[in-house]
DNA sequence: GGGCCTATCTATAAATG
DNA sequence: TCATTTATAGATAGGCC
């Protein structure tokens, strides 16, 4: 129907096919519905595009008609859906994974010495080794580790004497050389007081006086005494 | 498309709305396959007659592509199956379980004294310290076991020992009587070669003599006496 | 503007009452 | 079966990101 006809294989043109396939959906989803209404029947229409666009038409709730739809193939049970297989699997590995848990808890409670009421002398005697040999391990495994402990902290006590004696010795530097430079203050400020009571033209003494004292201070002297 | 307009409504008549259910039917798996050819779609169609038997249409695993609307359509993740929700619950459960499973072997393996590697100082004595708890447990189990063991093998001996008695009293009465009955035998025998030594007529010597003494011995030595 | 989708028009094929 | 209704091919335009 159309203006000719065509034959039914892919239409190559995208164009082509992107119109045909717009206008024949619609019309494929109208007879869904006509049919659905018409005849009383159950239908659900499922339509990707070729580009993974989803179309549906369901006049009933569409997981619901799926599920009926499902029941009613499932003569042969053969195929049962992901979710079942999945849902199957975790169960029996839940509960062989609790089994396991119950058989640990077991080995445990006995080894905290816990639960022993169903144990005969016997086993018992088995359990007081592998404890024995367990607190054995223990005991040398700590002792190994209050070694490595004491050791590192020895260490760290050596570096930090070391650290300790290291900033001594500067601080100790540091110590002499401010004493160096407060005696040159010292010579300085008598110099000063010199020049106040002994230079009768005033010369010098209206220049700002600031903190770091002069750099050549012998030759100042040098070159007064010589002046 | 036919010979009159009809209304969509519900055909009211079983026979036209059978004959319509079938034509419209064919008609619509036909258009859906033409779609899924023209257009490279992917198209599950399913439809319910009123009478409840399915037809289909799929040109792909109708179940792969159930999933796939699943999946588009699960933007509002409001419904789950109940397979999804069961295989979800029990794979979060496994899950769970598995953590579990791990803690209890490490806690397992430590008190075995393995796997101590990763354990500080202060772990390791407090590892010790449960350890000990658990052998001086076990101990006094174990004793408490062994003096019920000894206790139950005394009394096993004591009752052996009462038995033993009893059958020697036993034992020692059956054999004084039968001391008294060798004697018996004895006198009887000294009195038949009495008899046979001193009886002129030959008296009784031809009767049969059996193992069994005559039941009143002495009342015959009596009157044996007496005569 | 460009790609993708849909609507409109019309002649004709297809569906179906 | 077949008259008649419907669907739609082809071409093109409109709308939306």
């Amino acid at each position: 129907m159309g203006r000719g006809k065509i034959e039914i294989k892919r239409i190559e043109s995208n164009t082509n096919r992107q119109v045909t396939f717009c206008k024949r959906r619609n019309g494929l989803l109208k007879k869904a519905y006509e049919l659905s209404i018409l005849c009383d029947a159950e239908i659900t229409l499922i339509v990707f595009s070729s580009r993974g666009r989803v179309y549906e038409y369901a006049n009933n709730n569409i997981k619901s008609t799926i599920e009926k739809y499902r029941k009613a193939t499932s003569s042969a049970p053969t195929t049962w859906s992901t979710q079942e297989v999945n849902a199957q699997f975790y169960q029996q590995e839940s509960k062989k994974l609790r089994q396991q848990i119950q058989m640990l808890q077991n080995t445990t409670r006995h080894l905290k010495g816990e639960g022993l009421d169903c144990l005969n002398v016997k086993e018992l005697k088995q359990l007081e080794t592998r404890l024995e040999k367990g607190i054995s391990k223990i005991r040398s495994k700590k002792y190994d580790a209050i070694l490595a402990e004491t050791e590192a902290a020895e260490k760290r006590d050596i570096e930090l004497e070391n650290e300790h004696a290291f900033l001594r010795s500067k601080l100790h530097i540091a110590e002499c050389e401010r004493e160096q430079q407060l005696n040159a203050n010292t010579a300085y400020n008598t110099f000063q007081a010199y020049l106040a009571r002994n230079n009768p033209l005033q010369l010098n003494m209206m220049e700002p006086i600031d903190d770091t004292p002069p750099a050549y201070v012998p030759d100042q002297k040098y070159s007064l005494r010589l002046g």
